[in-house]
DNA sequence: GATGAATGAGAATTCATTCAT
DNA sequence: TATGAATGAATTCTCATTCAT
């Protein structure tokens, strides 16, 4: 038929790039503030400060959204971890560092740490996430196992998931010196 | 409001105590297919054979069933991991009995490791659901530390948590003699 | 919340800004044929000839189409009552005069006679509307006060009030004798 | 056919007449605190302290008890109005017993006038209301014609009416003086 | 006689999405 | 290109009423 046009090359417009980051960015707080569950083009368009129409134009859908604001979320999360890592250069006491990494994530990061683990439970049911949060897992793995070796590494990738997802729940946080103690226990051997 | 309403339920079935119960195992196999999000009472209705009214009859609000079902769901993972241990008598591999616990939750108590899962992600925007979170935190490190020690047992929880984490994204299941390997290593000490 | 929901607008209309005082208009129309307690969002769309969305879109939440509603029908009876005051120049029988105003609010404008006191019972329990009632009863103490003096204004303006509330619930109409010796007893000193 | 059973008197059972009244008392508690429209059997049940299906069973329809609700408010409001007309031989000050009686109403009578009026609303769309409010109305004329004469009673009876309804609104209760001097105005003559 | 579990009808409201402007 | 008015599908929740117990 000629009534659909396939015109001009494979590249996708990208219209105004700032704005479609910022409201990738007003939607990890709105995630972070309400759950991925309230994530609505209102709550986000408010958040970003921009108009309604806006986040409509700039994500065909809000999975499209969903999925930019979990990637981002992700990749800011491996970033940390990332610089962590390369500042360990002449730490030698590796417990103590990962308890820091942990105190971090929870703290000063905790909008990014809650947002990438709701991405877990949302990927759960939406394909379309599954590849963000298989290369997060991944990533981290490869990061701790860059920092010791194989199997502890994959211990620590596993054991810092189970402290995170608890953690967030928790209005209070943990010590350093138990977290250290629990870190040293993994890298004994 | 009260002029112009004509209506008024028929009656179908005699009363029936079990119902109660029967939604919320209605609701885990929802969050279970379809996730917390989309937990709707028309989902469950349909699940459990009742009629619409029924559900917002026996849970005043979503939340509501919400809870008992996350509250059942935890439950029966604890007695899952309550007869592992009580099982674990002339089993000295523990590494080998965490690695069938795992691979357990994953295959046939899918479903109910799935639903505890997304009750972490719930429970970080909905307050009544922290109390049984944080409950079934707490059994489970009891349990494992009842096995080990207190440091490798809060070791363990966090590990156990979060691989079930991860593992319950994939479509494929580990080998046994990874996960093996990789409690050999956190009870290495 | 985002998965499985393919819905959205088609799109009939085009942009009408008349469309939210239509609205308002319909539920003047639902109020006086049905009462308040029975205006729905349904109702007052099958009225103005509008879809059920396009209700909510105007009007956030039912009370907010009620305060507009009932401003308007306020607003038409103060106009009303201010014309009938503007003709009075060369009327030098008043208690004549008094009784057409009120044969004409339970006649022409019976509508809005009947919506305007359904605002009187609406605003007990909504303070939304009080600003509405009381600027109403401001009004036209004002000028039936400004027709005679002060005291007698207010007699007047009670008398008519009760007049009102008592002669919409009635299918019958007084005799405008009746009404007229009324009011030549009120202003009688 | 023979399906239909007609037995025993016309007699209606009466049941347990007291919990009847109670359960009417309830109503009028209910209506004076959220309004006819938010009358249900739930809130009538809890005000009463009886169970809900007792609501149901000692009234068929919402409709009924309404109806004696309102019968019961406005019987209460004209035993009042009765004790003050009794009252009023040696007060030869007709206006100050007016402003009196008005005070009274919008005090400690408050609920019962405010359900009243309520009714005048709820009847203008339900047929089974009016006779208890047009007989309300009669009632309260014949009293106030009876102090007075035909047509100064008659204008005394819409502007208590006017009154009420206006200051059933109002936070504040007027003075005395005010309402004695427009009284006071309606009795010149 | 009395109770409350059960049910279906319908209420308000939210919101992704479309598309005229 | 960008906006926001418009729409309809679906949601949660309420509640009068019925009827088994």
């Amino acid at each position: 038929m000629t009534a659909e046009r396939v015109q001009g090359g494979g590249r996708r417009r990208a219209y105004d790039p700032a704005r479609r980051e910022r409201i990738a960015r007003a939607a990890i707080a709105v995630i972070a503030k309400h759950g991925v569950a309230d994530l609505t083009h209102r709550k986000v368009a408010a958040e970003a400060g921009v108009p309604l129409g806006s986040t409509t134009y700039h994500f065909a859908t809000l999975d499209d959204l969903l999925e930019l604001a979990l990637l981002r979320a992700t990749q800011d999360n491996v970033a940390q971890v990332e610089r962590w890592a390369a500042g360990l250069g002449g730490y030698p006491d590796i417990p103590s560092a990962l308890a820091d990494l942990v105190l971090e994530s929870v703290t000063t990061q905790r909008d990014e740490t809650i947002v990438g683990y709701a991405l877990y439970t949302a990927a759960l049911h939406r394909p379309s996430l599954r590849s963000a949060s298989e290369a997060w897992d991944a990533e981290l793995t490869r990061i701790f196992v860059g920092c010791t070796d194989e199997t502890t590494g994959q211990l620590i990738a596993v054991a810092v998931c189970g402290l995170l997802v608890q953690l967030s729940l928790s209005e209070s946080v943990p010590s350093r010196e138990w977290l250290r103690s629990l870190f040293a226990k993994a890298l004994a051997s």
